[in-house]
DNA sequence: TGAAATTATACTCAATTTGAGTATAAATAA
DNA sequence: TTATTTATACTCAAATTGAGTATAATTTCA
């Protein structure tokens, strides 16, 4: 049994956690700003230190307390990021690898700035008005000019992007990701010193330091994957909600519009909702105010929300 | 932006794989024997080293290839398992990390030995001649007798094992053993050194050393839930096969069997399937031999095989 | 050799689920 | 009081699923 020897290059392990939350059909991530920037632009994040942490969920939850004052509900690993080169490391540096978390809140509190909407990062993931045209304008040009020089790339990208036919799929949020890192087209290749970069980014979207647009990408997709086998959305509801707010926040989420009626039909034969008798007092005709029955998380099968966009879309053919 | 001081105890990364294969009608994973033991029992690992391996999946092919001789098909990363106790470790030793990775094969060859029928890990899992009777007999028995006192743990076990009235989740492969460790009903609990352990195990099923049964575990439900949304089960079979081997090797893996003219019917529609006008030579009537039509894994939404179980079984009641 | 067993494949059929509506009800706004 | 907005109920055809029956092409074995 090998093991690495001492005085090897000392290995850290970062914990870095994407906490998201909806608020009103916005999509958003809470951000920690550092003293040097102006805008909130990563993750809380910390590092695993085994002797204080038993497990690394305890850790992350010491650096989310300390960053941010929140309190998580799901809370799930995503994935460990060890690429070299990955994370801007100065060379001589011990070599951080980072482990991603996802966390669910339905509290978007605390200072309005540092709640940021996820798709200010991920534009071209917001198709609730359908197809944003930064695609066809900006994004599918430069990809294909750089797809040209890498073939091998093409039967991938067909199938993050929904090309030549293809639907596109929601939940490979992080496939696009890192094929738009790949092709130098966002601002973190740049950064990470990659030689096919553009120095000024091709694709708009803001981006984070360090891998933490990774991360964020990697959540939203493993999110919106979850949503349609498991009941993650009550986790960023409020306590009570109409029907047509679970119905903005999972179009939010999955950054698609869903057929109402059906939706409706869906959710109320789940069995996961209970009507509590109170009526919702907004524009139009009052909505029945719902509440998640908790005990049927562990009860039933675990369904979630076997949703179906509204309108059939299909990316360019 | 804190960072662990040097000095702290040093973290290592251990990379384990679990590589499953299919070989008529059984289960496999290629294990690894210590010089000291007869039997193989161990996964494939070894060191994550940054400076050698610009990822840790590069750093997990060299431990493969250098322990195991086998292809690598479909490679993904599990989970990452960093609990303290959880490994079996001297105190005042490094912290091991453990990254689970999970591979498949369709190649289960080798030394004979090395390739261990997963199920015998995991005989509970089985399901494919009805519920194992062990579950019955010896689990259920033992785990209420934990779950008396742990009323904060019914509802997960209900939901894992499927009981009063729950169907039984093939894909809950983790969530049970886990639960078993935590009843102390497992000999890795006891070597862990938890103080609820039976010295004895109290559960059939054989273990493997530090953290490796976790992640085969992990690994197992991992496929299980993957088969019915990803075509990851082509990857397991030889170059041409029938329908009827296509669908011993989804029995083997779920651990269920499955309505034989339903399985057909899924299979053949889903595109994935080209027949070669090739017949296999057996006992009955000869069968049509298929080959996987690679191009369509990049080319649909990538269903997998939506199977559903041949019998209703639902657990005791 | 010929019936029995074995395996593969084709086809049926009712129940359920899905996708896409239409119709109507209950409020507010003008 | 009428238009507008939002919520909810109901319909209906198409597709999918679950569970068969029927039949075909082999080998086995009496």
């Amino acid at each position: 049994m090998q093991h690495s020897k001492l005085g090897e290059p000392q290995i850290l392990i970062d914990l870095s956690t994407a906490i998201i939350g909806t608020d009103g059909g916005t999509f958003q991530c809470r951000l920690v700003e550092d003293d040097t920037d102006a805008k909130p632009n990563r993750l809380p994040f910390g590092p695993f230190v085994p002797d204080q942490h038993r497990t690394m969920e305890i850790g992350l939850r010491q650096w989310v307390g300390e960053q941010v004052g929140v309190g998580l509900g799901h809370v799930e690993q995503l994935y460990t990021f060890a690429d070299r080169g990955r994370q801007h490391t100065t060379p001589g540096a011990p070599h951080v690898v980072s482990v991603g978390y996802l966390a669910l809140t339905n509290q978007t509190s605390g200072p309005k700035r540092a709640w940021r909407d996820i798709y200010n990062f991920f534009p071209w993931e917001d198709w609730r008005d359908g197809e944003p045209s930064m695609l066809a304008d900006i994004i599918y040009p430069a990809l294909d000019s750089w797809l040209a020089r890498h073939a091998d790339r093409r039967a991938s990208a067909r199938l993050a992007f929904g090309r030549h036919g293809l639907p596109w799929g929601e939940e490979y949020v992080l496939e696009r990701y890192e094929l738009l890192y790949e092709a130098g087209l966002v601002a973190e290749a740049f950064a990470d010193g990659r030689e096919n970069a553009m120095p000024t980014p091709v694709v708009p979207g803001e981006a984070l330091q360090l891998d933490h647009r990774r991360i964020l990408a990697t959540a939203v997709g493993r999110l919106r994957a979850k949503l349609k086998y498991r009941p993650v959305i009550f986790d960023l509801m409020p306590q009570t909600f109409t029907l047509t707010q679970l119905q903005h926040t999972a179009e939010t989420v999955l950054g698609v519009t869903l057929h109402k009626q059906n939706f409706r039909r869906l959710v109320e034969k789940s069995g996961f909702l209970e009507a509590t008798g109170k009526m919702s007092k907004a524009r139009g005709r009052p909505a029945e105010l719902f509440k998640f029955r908790h005990q049927e998380r562990s009860e039933r099968p675990l369904a979630g929300l076997r949703v179906s966009s509204g309108r059939t879309r299909t990316s360019e053919a």
